[in-house]
DNA sequence: TATTTTTAGCTAATCTAGTTAGCCATTATA
DNA sequence: TATAATGGCTAACTAGATTAGCTAAAAATA
């Protein structure tokens, strides 16, 4: 009669089946009829309901996020390295749309585990400048650079918000170019 | 007996529930109830229901947007144009949150109306752009990187995603004096 | 002006999804 | 084995979106 389920199996099943239709159209019926029980039943692994899904989407995104960039940067450094961390972001959030919808939505007003989730992604940022000699603020202003870049520009391609023909894979290098070449200026230069 | 209501006039106050509440809270009932009539009347004006009324927000914040920017712009030119206009933006989003919630949803998925939404404010960088002398591509990636920097950036200040205390007005300055100093290079470069 | 049409409201009712309560069989454990 | 915990179920409730059909006010027109 058990359907044999655990917690990180379903949230898996979640973010597939948000890939694959959206977030919005996880609902607990339908992840509830995927994995052959019915919608209350969820509550048992989810006593905070459809909310309380979405939190652990939300998480299970950042690690899985987290983990590539980790994967990619392994072996290299500096411009090599953010690159690589750059293109295994889009990579992801063109290979997880609706997981990285989970990502952004979570309470996203004031919600203090939101911070906690994206620390290690935004870590692995700040490891990598590390080489380049810049002061605290310096880097805290790059990483934030990096990642709205980052974050708009995945948001925006995935839904197909740009709609010029132009390569969208070289407005993509030429924006690390220029973040990049922003970063080098600061090295030696006046503070920030 | 009839409140008098006409549909900008709903639009407006819908985008100012939004803003205060945030968009999930703008239901037709709560809507309704704000409007002085049931919430099934409201389709007498958004016969397509709240999504419509998403719609509807969604436009009417790009259009008011454009309107901002190009306040902003006129008696500009180059970087002191593009300066305002990234400052333009940041503030409108911090006074419309629930509107700029809008203005990225309305069925995010394949919407050819969203992009013609966002035509208006998008052609308004371009004129700025037109000043430096750049290749049409050039111009495209431009626009591009700005875009996705400002709507990343916006969507994480606006969230509260920055946990670290260094102001976020010098992280701003920071990266558009990056952009431009990518925008500058891009004259008289190669080809990209 | 009188009539007709349109408009913009209403109530009642339906549908869908989330949620709660409480029941019961399986599984694990003392 | 006896007991407890787990994970499933059905029934029932709620809230919000939506539809259908009614009606009075307003506006257009004969």
């Amino acid at each position: 009669m058990k359907a044999g389920l655990d917690k990180q199996k379903i949230i898996e099943i979640a973010a597939n089946m948000a890939d694959e239709k959206g977030i919005t159209n996880v609902t607990l019926k339908v992840l509830a009829n995927e994995l052959g029980i019915k919608s209350p039943s969820l509550y048992k692994h989810f006593s905070g309901g459809l909310d309380e899904l979405n939190k652990e989407l939300m998480l299970y995104g950042w690690c899985s996020l987290e983990s590539e960039i980790t994967r990619v940067a392994i072996g290299k450094a500096k411009d090599d390295a953010i690159f690589a961390i750059c293109h295994a972001y889009r990579n992801f959030v063109s290979n997880h749309k609706g997981l990285f919808e989970a990502m952004q939505w979570y309470n996203m007003y004031q919600s203090k585990e939101h911070l906690k989730a994206t620390q290690g992604s935004i870590s692995v940022l700040f490891q990598v400048l590390e080489a380049y000699g810049l002061t605290e603020k310096q880097k805290v202003h790059s990483v934030r650079m990096l990642r709205a870049f980052l974050q708009g520009f995945a948001d925006i391609e995935s839904h197909g918000g740009y709609g010029n023909p132009t390569s969208l894979d070289d407005t993509f290098d030429f924006a690390i170019k220029t973040i990049l070449n922003g970063i080098c200026d600061l090295q030696g230069g006046e503070e920030v």
